[in-house]
DNA sequence: CAATTTTAATTCGATCTCGAACTTGATAAT
DNA sequence: ATTATCAAGTTCGAGATCGAATTAAAATTG
């Protein structure tokens, strides 16, 4: 019976450990396998994180900084910095240089890189459409403010 | 208005997209913020997935093969080979031949494997009751079982 | 009981990840 | 104004990821 003086419903510290770890486990497992479903059904090498910079320009506009679209994703920015050369390189995207800060730059999408977002998810298509009819997307739908809560936490809280 | 015709709710193909997109892309955030966290928190280099088999073979029992381990992460073998071949290095794991079959060996966990993983988990714990403080428990538990359905379906669907 | 096919694991190589150090340009402080 | 500090981006290097090819040991087949 719990002592109302208790600050807190002290959780027993295994089990909570236990709860992050098994959260984590299936994210991690369920990133895996969305990745590697992605990745198959590209003809080209079209990675993962080349295509969410690519949606993400198309969605919410383009014109951003390297440094913009690392926040946007939680990546490093070498990381970005790695995405962005693939892209660049493959004329997906084209960068700009920033009109009053030397230091930075903008990156824009090419109409290339448009036809590839289209051809990207058309790709993917069909998997998805697969998925889709296992699953109930409202149930989907339902998991999303979870999950978006937990990542802002997440964020909030790194150092 | 629906036509009543409509063999299905017709999901609007656009829509299913961006809601499979959203998804996966709240989860990789997720996935790396929470990889993040963890190695953060290591004073050695103990990464990510090295825990996490530390941690199912101690929850789960040892003695399993490398595939199994394999399957159980869903991760590709070559990438168990490494995982495995750095808690090795580490003398965390030890590997046995299979006693009935000459290509398989069987993994098992060291003392200092299990000092090791408590001590992970020690590590991690003051992160884990920060992150505890700002989230409700019930909530998290609540997206497991969402999660776990999501992650049944995608590996039931892969090729 | 050979020949074929499967299966467990490793190796290899191309690519990705990302912390740390560095370069260069902006901003602040005195 | 000069100097120190800070911010954007790149480079570098160590390690991780993972598909494809390879090796070796079952299991199957005829």
């Amino acid at each position: 019976m719990p002592d109302a003086t208790d600050p807190v419903p002290t959780a027993p510290p295994e089990t909570l450990g236990r709860l992050w770890f098994e959260l984590f486990n299936e994210i991690g497992i369920i990133n895996q396998l969305s990745r590697a479903l992605f990745e198959a059904s590209q003809s080209d090498g079209l990675s993962q994180p080349q295509f969410s910079v690519l949606n993400h320009l198309v969605r919410l506009g383009d014109g951003k900084s390297p440094l913009d679209l690392a926040r946007a994703f939680q990546t490093p920015k070498a990381s970005m910095t790695n995405t962005l050369a693939g892209l660049e390189a493959r004329g997906l995207i084209e960068t700009r240089p920033h009109p009053s800060d030397g230091r930075s730059k903008l990156v824009h999408i090419t109409d290339s890189g448009r036809a590839r977002r289209e051809a990207a998810i058309a790709a993917v298509g069909p998997d998805l459409a697969r998925l889709g009819a296992l699953t109930d997307p409202a149930a989907l739908e339902r998991l999303l403010p979870g999950l978006a809560a937990l990542r802002r936490t997440l964020d909030a809280n790194r150092r």
